[in-house]
RNA sequence: GCCGAGGUGCUGGAAUUGGCAGACAGACACGGCUUAGAACCGUGUGCUCGAAAGGGCGUGUGGGUUCAACUCCCACCCUCGGCACCA
């Protein structure tokens, strides 16, 4: 008996499916084409941990799944290596990007084979190569002339850290998503995709694809349509200003007439306008420099000033005062809102606070008690809903509580009575008839800001002419290569380092009149690298990679991504990027589908010793040292054991011990066999034990039903129990014993890979006349490129069934009895009825009522 | 606050058209093997009453539906993840 080396196995196989090609389909002849995909990797400094190999191994055992069903899977691997995140490790270890790439790629790819995926290494591509970010930018050059790329001023996230602004996306809770360092706002000229002009396609898609509800839910919300009305108020009190209008959007019409003041954001364009006193400048020019954390979420209360000014209202023609302050977005609806206190509960906090007027015009009754957005307050459950409604209106009566609930209208002159519902469409056409007023949709989704002050990134190929402004650079221009410079730091001023850049790169000629132009300094945003490069996979090796990003028949035929697997917390980054812009693609005719990842599986999150890991609790889990001591099979099998695959688990070493433990079991059912002779103690023979035939077609049934759903935790599961059953019996022939390791060859790809070799040995030729195929491509035969095994229903059948006998639905008993027995009716309550548990509790009773659920169940009921 | 997921032995988890709760593993304990340890093999392990046979209880809490509830309904508590002054 050999013993299982498991170092020299790896190794071996890696070589060989590597120099064999087993992994690589043909692009162009695949009949069977399944794009198997797992989300891009960007090169960590510390390398791969356990959370990579989960996500990767999870995607690998579905993709050989595929395979071994006939599939031509194409699994490509790539590196998403420009960006912040690879940059900023270049500045901690003082190296350039460049350099740094070129070693991070190295190890990178070698840690990656190390775990034995069954990768398209063919068709690899990295970010940072020009032969690709010449169609990012490509990308780029589309949207400008479409009018889907724009420059604007606006006030835009910056992060002091990484010395750049971010995309709204990238912000999240108030701190940077890369550096976790809070973010202020600057305002600033930057460039932007229009992705919010998609952005009622972006929801209605959602409910087209078959996503975790999980995902789906955070993008809704991250869209964040919401219908509402705009009203124009015109403001009074100054000829200077006079015929000067601001705009407020709301989705509560039912409680314009409760208006009593109006709110505009510091940041809105007519604050200028009505500031004089230094009272108001000052807090103003206080609250554009908090940071987005300090005015967000840290602090609660509502600050705000006054302005000399007030507005008309357009329906009663009564004057409303004009305040400014923070707790009003400037990037949500229209910078500006109505303050309604009785009914809104910022609006009631912001006039207690500047003790300020409020007005009941809604009130509650007891059909909208409990509807949403409204919660009732129950502080006497013993009130009826009528007390209950009656309680709140006399407490908002009095300016104490606000009620942000639907109600009947009051104190709104010819609107009283109606209900909310009601009230919203007849003040709306009010509105519209004085011209005050329009239907609006507004989205909390903006616009994507894609520009960087960073160096590591693709240039935005755009150029500027101080006669003729922003020009595109010319499509047979593209790549605009990054310049290699010395000085890439980011400085910190809002100048990208390429400003640095020598001036024979910086200066060029404008395309439209010749004349001297000056080159964009700013890079785009990594997500724009990594929103399309799914599309580009199939295509690098193609003979027309160096004129398209995508060659049309090869996009035809793999495109777009059968199975997209990764983790969930790019929910709205990556998936909402790669989405636009492949709509956008379509919209242009280079497509011939809106969605790139028709399905999407999200897998867990691996945790350590009950806490996510993270470099800062020191608890991360390199699996180099693992994968030395007991393989990568038992590494990448112990992970997908550990816990259901969309939840992920905590990590152990005794877990991983117990797969090894696991593995070298098999690997000792197989040895004898692999000897000349058969050995006699052996558990592989000339024939099957009749007592596994039945296991083995239930394990072959239980494994494929949960591939197929990626429950991989009880495929093994299921694969442990017939290992039990085997071990305690005797042999299984050659052609099971086949079945079996092919069974686990996802899970364990090396040590399959051996005993397979082995065994085909000892198996009768013409049962595996399939193998050819892969003998005249590959020279070998491996097997996971074998067909993968069918169970036989009848077999996996139970021939004895149990009987579960109750009374009054507590266990008394079973009965063993054979299958087609056990739905005799008559037989089955006979036998029941003698049951010594049953016959001890029937005593005394009489039994009223009997239970039969055919082949399963008896319950003797005596109440 | 809102949205999503979840709460089952000592631990990870399994079981849902309502029908044997705790599969499979880990850990621990005892036994075998061994000079010893590791490895390996065997046995046991939800709580509880009982010498045993055999009972009772038990899937976050409280109620309900049902012959029967981890599974369905109502109310609540807790944990994790996401969003959050979105008008």
């Amino acid at each position: 008996m050999s013993i299982y080396d498991h170092r020299a196995i790896e190794q071996k196989w890696q070589k060989k499916w590597r120099t064999a090609g087993i992994y690589q389909p043909n692009l162009s002849s695949a009949r069977k084409p399944f794009y198997n995909l797992m989300m891009f990797p960007y090169p960590s400094a510390e390398g791969l941990h356990v959370g990579n190999v989960y996500a990767f191994t999870g995607a690998d055992v579905y993709g050989r799944f595929q395979r071994m069903q006939g599939k031509d899977v194409f699994q490509p691997i790539g590196l998403d290596g420009f960006g912040i995140h690879s940059e900023n490790y270049s500045i901690k270890i003082g190296k350039h990007p460049a350099q740094q790439a070129k070693i991070s790629e190295k190890r990178f790819y070698k840690q990656l084979s190390e775990i034995g995926n069954g990768f398209s290494w063919d068709q690899r591509l990295e970010t940072y190569d020009p032969d690709y970010y010449r169609w990012t930018q490509w990308i780029f050059v589309q949207m400008f002339k479409r009018g889907l790329a724009y420059r604007k001023k606006a006030s835009v996230n910056w992060c002091p850290s990484c010395k750049t602004v971010l995309a709204d996306e990238q912000v999240e809770g108030g701190v940077c998503e890369r550096c976790k360092t809070p973010t202020e706002r600057r305002a600033t000229e930057q460039w932007f995709f229009k992705i919010t002009e998609y952005a009622d396609r972006l929801l209605a898609n959602i409910e087209k694809i078959d996503w975790p509800e999980k995902i789906k839910t955070a993008q809704r919300n991250w869209i964040g349509r919401s219908e509402g009305a705009e009203i124009d108020w015109e403001i009074v009190g100054s000829k200077r200003l006079k015929g000067r209008r601001v705009t407020t959007f709301t989705t509560r019409l039912d409680t314009i007439f409760g208006a009593t003041f109006l709110v505009l954001s510091p940041e809105h364009p007519i604050v200028g306008d009505l500031i004089s006193g230094s009272e108001a400048h000052n807090y103003v020019q206080r609250a554009l420099l908090k940071t987005e954390q300090q005015r967000k979420v840290g602090e609660k209360e509502k600050t705000g000033v006054p302005t000399a000014y007030e507005v008309r209202h357009p329906l009663t023609g009564k004057c409303i005062p004009i305040w400014i302050a923070d707790f009003v977005l400037m990037e949500y609806g229209t910078g500006a809102i109505v303050g309604v206190p009785a009914h809104d509960q910022r609006d009631f906090d912001f006039a207690i606070e500047h003790k300020l007027s409020i007005k009941q015009v809604v009130l509650c009754n007891p059909q909208n008690l409990y509807k949403k957005p409204w919660k009732a307050f129950d502080v006497n459950k013993r009130l009826t809903d009528e007390e209950k409604c009656w309680e709140i209106n006399k407490e908002v009566r009095e300016g104490k509580m606000a009620y942000e609930g639907y109600g009947t209208l009051v104190s709104s002159e010819d609107f009283d009575g109606l209900s909310s519902e009601e009230a919203i469409g007849k003040i709306l056409l009010a509105l519209e008839k004085k011209r005050l007023g329009r239907k609006r949709v507004s989205y909390h989704l903006r616009d994507w800001l894609i520009s960087r002050q960073r160096y590591w990134g693709p240039p935005i190929p755009m150029i500027h002419c101080d006669e003729c402004g922003w020009q595109a650079v010319p499509e047979e221009e593209l790549p605009v290569i990054l310049p290699n410079v010395d000085d890439w730091q980011p400085t910190g001023d809002g100048r990208s380092p390429l400003e640095k850049a020598p001036k024979s790169w910086l200066y060029t000629k404008c395309p439209e009149c010749g004349g001297e132009a000056k080159r964009e300094t700013d890079v785009s945003d990594t997500f724009l690298d990594s929103s399309w490069y799914f599309l580009r996979y199939p295509s690098t090796r193609s003979a027309r990679s160096g004129q398209v990003p995508f060659d049309p028949e090869l996009t035809k035929k793999w495109l777009p991504v059968n199975a997209y697997i990764g983790g969930a917390e790019h929910a709205v980054l990556h998936l909402l990027y790669s989405r636009f812009v492949t709509m956008a693609l379509h919209d242009w005719e280079y497509l011939d589908f809106e969605e790139p990842f028709p399905f999407l599986f999200s897998h867990g999150l691996i945790i350590k010793d009950g806490v996510k890991m993270s470099k800062s609790r020191g608890n991360i889990v390199i699996p180099d040292d693992y994968i030395k001591k007991f393989g990568s099979d038992a590494l990448r099998t112990y992970l997908m054991f550990l816990g259901p695959y969309d939840r992920g688990g905590d990590f152990r070493d005794t877990g991983i011990a117990g797969m090894y433990r696991f593995l070298m079991r098999v690997w000792r059912l197989y040895q004898a066999s692999s000897d000349q002779r058969l050995d006699k103690k052996s558990k592989v023979g000339e024939k099957t034990d009749k007592r596994l035939v039945g296991p083995l077609h239930r394990t072959i049934k239980k494994v494929t039903n949960d591939l197929s759903k990626f429950r991989f935790n009880t495929a093994i599961a299921a694969m442990m129990e017939f290992l039990n059953v085997w071990e305690e019996r005797e042999r299984l022939s050659a052609k099971d014993a086949m079945i079996f390791l092919r069974l686990l060859a996802p899970f364990s790809p090396h040590m399959t890979e051996e005993l397979w070799q082995k065994i085909q040995r000892k198996a009768s030729p013409k049962s595996y006349a399939t193998g050819q195929v892969s003998v005249k491509r590959h020279g070998y035969r491996s097997i996971h490129l074998e067909p993968w095994p069918e169970f036989d229903e009848s077999l996996a059948a139970f021939e004895k069934v149990e009987i579960v006998v109750q009374v009054n639905g507590k266990l008394r008993g079973r009965i063993a009895i054979a299958a087609h027995e056990a739905t005799k009716k008559a037989k089955v309550l006979a036998l029941a009825q003698k049951q010594p548990g049953v016959v001890r509790f029937l005593a005394d009773v009489k039994v009223r009522k009997t239970i039969w659920v055919a082949g399963k169940l008896v319950n003797f009921v005596t109440f």
